[in-house]
DNA sequence: GGGACTCTCTTGACCGGTACAGTACGCCTG
DNA sequence: CAGGCGTACTGTACCGGTCAAGAGAGTCCC
């Protein structure tokens, strides 16, 4: 590649001005370009030449995306603020697997931030070509914004309507499990650290989870204390679990909404002199990393986060390509590891 | 908001439908979107009442951004994986804050793959306003790409050439610090685990830490050994830090590339019978969420993540403004928490 | 009462490409 | 040698907006 003299008044270089320089009409060099098929080689490499010469980089990505109809990047929408969910290890887990099947398919990643003033609504004034609706409240204006823009859409870990296609994770099946595992253990004192949102009915995996656990306590007759804490910041977690278990009937094990707050929940049985799993036994939720890293490695419920991002970016795909994909239901597994263990002897038995 | 009637063959609403349909000129419908105070509140209600029945839900963005010049949105490439970036605590911190910063000001934030492909090249075919550089081999063709697009360029963690903006931190002066502290406490043998890449000249950090960690080293005549190992996988630094540590010379202090390293390190000790701090000093870098939450608490160096990434965003933001930003050089310093300790008695003193 | 000003709205050009339907020409075929 | 076909390139319309300058009607002020 040359080096084009970049005067400060250069005019800009379009393909105008290349099929000028060869003699060529404008569209040949487009062709050029981007249909290399159309055009003789030969001619082809004198144009591309000329084009090196001139400082011509490509096709004006801005021009091209209105021309063409589609930008060559994927949104991905999510609610509330954007750090959160890169530091948290799930959603963070679950982006970068979104970000690498995108880029392997030719795809950039866009992400939107949730509206804040009228001014600049990212759902509604990005150009893009489909759009992930990651961590949302079903409810959200930005979302109501996508529908309407007749945006393809996927939904994950939520079910906003029939009609539009979803990515899930069987949240119900995999709490179920993690409640099971705890009842076939023996126990019958189960506590229950779970996620508070603003409006509960709004958060899918936390209701999903909450009737998959009563399930299985449901069917023995269990009825488990139920504290809901916010994911931020993570000490309420550590007190709400504390406050549950500093109680002569405290339970004996207690499943949890992730493995965040089952770690919290484990420093919290710590503070008070119980042992895990000898005293209490903890069940998380996602098999993230710190599930097997933590001390006790933790008993969790395993998504395979990868495989999600994996079926969004396919479902996204099949949706901008014209097609309606059947909702996708990812299974869940127990993973048993050392943060459980049968009720001790001294347990109060009901 | 009306529910417009969605007919499948339904003709696409442009600013000239409505205008046709109220009777007025297209442009003044794109100024009752655009600018408002370029016309009459009456005419402007009656034309979002207009476009609101038509289901019109905005003005294109895509056209939008090819007739403004400017897209809303700016871009972060990244070289290799996207998924390291997410998962690797400091970097995710660093977008958190990029995207955060953006969103405040109204851009969203897109991600640009390094190109795998001849096709697809997200550097040269994503419309952007501008990007920043990050994790970056500088010799990458992407990095040309944008050069020759002339794209509003910020590098942040290295410095690619004179006049490109860039926002670094103080790396050599942080692992000097780090150097210096196992050299006031009385080490003399000091083993250096850091970073390796395919070229370890165009890591800028990894370059100017050693250079850093020399600065200190050398003032004492102490000559480290050194061992460097990838960023993945994790059990290398491990393995590395182990084999160093697993001889009768073996350091009695020793500087980390960064806190993932320094706990790896940890652990090596600790596989080995070495007791830290008592028997082995370790610092870290980064002042990661790790530093502070591990066994022992790491003593290591500061960096400010937020702050760096609101300082490229308002770099970024000056550049496409057109300024000229002056290079940001970020502050370090040293966080000494429980890692570290005085050679133990039995120390071999050369 | 007339010139300057303001407020509204309109006009025409332009942003930088791509799609699609031609046209021109050389070559094969029967 | 007419007819058919593939290759290589061109012409025109269009993608859906925004910008900048202009035009017409009130209003103000001396």
């Amino acid at each position: 590649m040359s080096v084009p003299i970049l005067g400060p008044a250069m005019a800009k270089v379009t393909l105008q001005s290349i099929a000028d320089r060869v003699g060529v009409s404008r569209m040949t060099v487009s062709n050029a370009f981007s249909r290399p098929d159309q055009l003789s080689a030969d001619l082809r490499a004198k144009i591309l030449a000329a084009a090196d010469e001139l400082g011509y980089v490509g096709p004006d990505p801005a021009a091209r995306a209105l021309a063409r109809g589609r930008t060559g990047s994927v949104g991905l929408l999510i609610n509330g603020s954007l750090s959160e969910a890169f530091e948290d290890a799930v959603s963070a887990a679950f982006l970068a697997s979104v970000s690498d099947e995108l880029s392997a398919r030719g795809l950039a990643l866009t992400l939107l931030p949730a509206s804040s003033d009228q001014q600049f609504v990212p759902a509604r004034d990005v150009a893009v070509d489909g759009v992930l609706v990651y961590i949302c409240d079903p409810t959200s204006p930005d979302i109501a914004w996508l529908e309407r823009r007749n945006v393809p859409l996927v939904v994950v870990d939520h079910n906003v309507r029939e009609g539009i296609a979803s990515v899930n994770v069987d949240d119900r099946g995999g709490a179920r499990l993690a409640a099971q595992h705890l009842v076939d253990l023996g126990h019958r004192q189960v506590g229950i650290v779970t996620l508070a949102t603003e409006q509960d009915e709004l958060n899918h995996p936390a209701r999903e989870r909450m009737l998959g656990w009563r399930d299985a306590l449901d069917a023995v007759g269990v009825e488990p204390s139920v504290v809901a804490t916010p994911y931020h910041p993570p000490t309420q977690a550590y007190d709400a679990a504390r406050a549950l278990l500093d109680r002569p009937d405290r339970p004996t094990g207690m499943v949890c909404f992730s493995d965040a707050f089952a770690l919290a929940t484990v420093r919290a049985a710590e503070s008070l002199g119980l042992r895990v799993p000898e005293d209490l036994s903890v069940v998380g939720f996602d098999d993230s990393v710190l599930a097997a890293a933590s001390r006790p490695p933790l008993t969790t419920v395993r998504q395979e986060v990868p495989a999600k991002g994996a079926a969004a970016v396919a479902a996204i795909a099949a949706v901008m390509a014209g097609g309606h994909p059947e909702p996708v239901v990812l299974p869940t597994g127990l993973v048993v590891r050392e943060s459980t263990a049968p009720p001790g002897p001294w347990a109060t038995s009901r």
